[in-house]
DNA sequence: GTCTATACCGCGATAGAC
DNA sequence: GTCTATCGCGGTATAGAC
């Protein structure tokens, strides 16, 4: 198992917290490498092209949804409500990057919705073992829909603080629709 | 009322078109001029910079969600059942319309948020005073994710084959989260 | 392994002919 | 009213010093 140097993953940290906060344009790589405090240069030696550096972001993203997963369905409250109360922001690295992937999906980028689609996937596979394979696909598009609404808000910031109370309709509506 | 040039309307509706189809960097106006069948120069004549072309989508973007309010609002099956059919891309003027604005509100332009808020907000009083407002949020969120999905599965031509099983599903959500 | 310097290209926008 | 030509800027990527 190789270890990676810091800089590289002081790089993703940086790229990642472009996209969130200024979106996909201005996450060039001039940008990038002065956030992460290398010069351009260096940067390109981890990274020999954007591709590369899009490419290991989204190595992440699987590896970190990987977990999410293993944790959602051993969730003692249930997949569909452990779903619903993490489909809003709380900072956490899965968060950050499945936002920042979240900002090529929405420029077309190819391989970063192939992804989306398969944690979709896995999430809608143990929503429909909790609540039913009937209703399955109303909670899973609840959250998303949850997450879409914060997106156009405004970024993540205004996540926290108004759509709490989204939560709690929504895991009521849950309880509705289970059986 | 003044009558528009048609050169005007083509250059619009190529705008819209490519935004849908290859997103938001892609959509430059070269593109945009080389596909509605005119020069750059030409095209800059109509809208003397990008910004005047986007605040003119925008226009007709609320003209025609204008429009649907108007139609959800009088639909004999509801509003709530009247939104999520419609949340299914159809290829009406307003999808292309809301679809490409969509666009401009993922890499953050401010003025496409605005009025993404506004129509929501139009949309969810309608639900609410069908469905009570209590569920009106779980539904409103059900149609935006169905349509965060549809987006993420590779543009709207995928929409309408594979999703129209969602929309049964959906619907039935409705009818249990009525009262 | 990380830097500076630079090549190269495509974008938005302007100027002016027709 | 629509065209061609061109500028300036900022983006990705490369070359080569250290």
């Amino acid at each position: 198992m190789p270890r990676k140097p810091v800089a590289r993953d002081a790089v993703l940290d940086a790229f990642e917290e472009l996209l969130i906060s200024v979106g996909e344009r201005a996450a060039t790589l001039d940008a990038v490498a002065k956030r992460a405090g290398v010069s351009k240069g260096g940067l390109l030696y981890h990274f020999p092209n954007k591709e590369a550096l899009i490419a290991a972001m989204l190595e992440r993203l699987d590896l970190l949804a990987g977990e999410d997963i293993a944790l959602m369905s051993a969730a003692p409250e249930g997949a569909a409500t452990y779903f619903i109360r993490t489909s809003l922001w709380s900072g956490s690295p899965l968060d950050r990057s499945f936002l920042a992937a979240s900002r090529l999906a929405e420029v077309a980028h190819v391989e970063a919705r192939r992804r989306f689609a398969g944690i979709q996937q896995q999430w809608l596979d143990l929503i429909a073992a909790d609540v039913g394979t009937g209703m399955a696909k109303a909670v899973l598009y609840m959250g998303d829909g949850l997450y879409l609404n914060a997106m156009w808000e405004g970024g993540p910031a205004s996540k926290t603080d108004g759509r709490q109370g989204d939560v709690e309709v929504l895991l009521a509506a849950v309880e509705r629709l289970r059986g």
